[in-house]
DNA sequence: GCCGTGCTTTGACAAGTGTCAAGATTTTCT
DNA sequence: AGAAAATCTTGACACTTGTCAAAGCACGGC
């Protein structure tokens, strides 16, 4: 083969990758949307299909199997949750500011992404029956863990006071907050009152996650 | 009809209605074990009924549906959970022994109880897709709450200083902590590290929950 | 004895599931 | 343009699911 062809075919190559790895993105966004509104119990890969562009064969297409299609989402999931407060990390000027910061981002959260986050907690959930998810999940498990960490953290810095508790105390404490604000305004929240007691909730709470004097 | 024959009747009726509650409560006792093997996701009504010393068809005579069955097992499960650690509240004497007794108990409840939890964790999520359950969730996610609050408050009863907490976060952040806990076992836990974690992490937060001095 | 009533099994049903293969269609290269 | 490859649709398969009805069984009352 010469050169040039040996070039040519690269190229191709690259951008069939390219093209494929867009469309499993792509089918990717479309199983999340339906997961987030179905969940995992009740989400059939017709039902993804109807929820993109194209027929239900496609999936088998791009993706060997339903756990490898879960597994992908899962993965992307991660990618679009795991820089979520670092904003507020890197312009707070001041302890309260952070805490203040750090509290509306978590209500907005969960205002706004709620059906994203509990299609997390349920796949989470199924990691602790069907072993093929748990080392994704536990893996975002822990960069979440890190991202709750780089606020108290900082938190501390600026307060000028050593942190009380570990990262995976941390992690857990504003985990089971927020999960209980999620529980709570789908059962019927009249004006975002689960939003306005986890904002309260989570400033109180990281006050109490540093030594101060 | 004659009084004799009257009474021999309501004796008769409640005693079917006796066998009837009692069998139901033994399917649903059969219907608990196989969801909290399998998780709510994987279990068929067929699996339940495997699991018991019947055959399929009997679950449709003693319940009318499958989530009729599911909310029965949701409650009785409640009934066990509830006073789990109203024992550990009446006997201590110190708030020290009460801290060490609560943090013993949780972990104890991780490594006895996983697979009960982690049904009920399941559960919880499915409220967040399916409204059927919504109601007896959050009727048991009350009475959890309140559980925890017993503690907390008698807590602080016995350290001499007022809570600083609500008890809506004073549940949310054991919550937050066992089921982290409970990950992490599930992850292959070499010899009850998750548990060990649990209890220091649940023993430091409680101290965190009063205003000392 | 027999009848009736409650309990249980069995077998069937329609709907829905993941999976796959054969063909139609589109894109790409020469 | 025409061939080859990639992509997509369609329809089918084997299987599972919840549901239900008909038939079999047990047992107490007359």
């Amino acid at each position: 083969m010469s050169e040039v062809a040996q070039r040519s075919r690269e190229r191709i190559a690259r951008r069939q990758v390219d093209k494929f790895a867009e469309r499993r993105a792509q089918l990717a966004e479309a199983a999340l949307q339906t997961l987030a509104e179905l969940g995992y119990a009740r989400t059939s890969l017709r039902d993804i299909a109807q929820n993109s562009a194209f027929s239900h064969g496609v999936l088998h297409y791009y993706f060997s199997d339903k756990v490898d299609l879960i597994t992908f989402c899962v993965r992307q999931c991660k990618a679009e949750c795991v820089t979520r407060y670092d904003h507020v990390v890197a312009t707070a000027g001041s302890a309260g500011e952070l805490q203040r910061g750090f509290g509306a981002a978590l209500a907005a959260t969960l205002v706004q992404d709620a059906p994203m986050h509990r299609l997390w907690y349920d796949l989470r959930n199924q990691s602790l029956f069907d072993a093929s998810f748990r080392g994704d999940v536990l893996e975002i498990d822990q960069s979440l863990e890190q991202m709750i960490w780089r606020v108290v953290a900082r938190f501390a810095e600026l307060a000028e006071a050593p942190p009380a508790v570990s990262p995976g105390v941390a992690y857990a404490v504003f985990d089971g907050l927020f999960q209980q604000a999620l529980l709570r305004q789908a059962a019927g929240d009249d004006g975002g009152t689960a939003a306005a007691s986890l904002r309260a909730g989570a400033e109180h709470v990281l006050e109490s996650m540093i030594l101060r004097r």
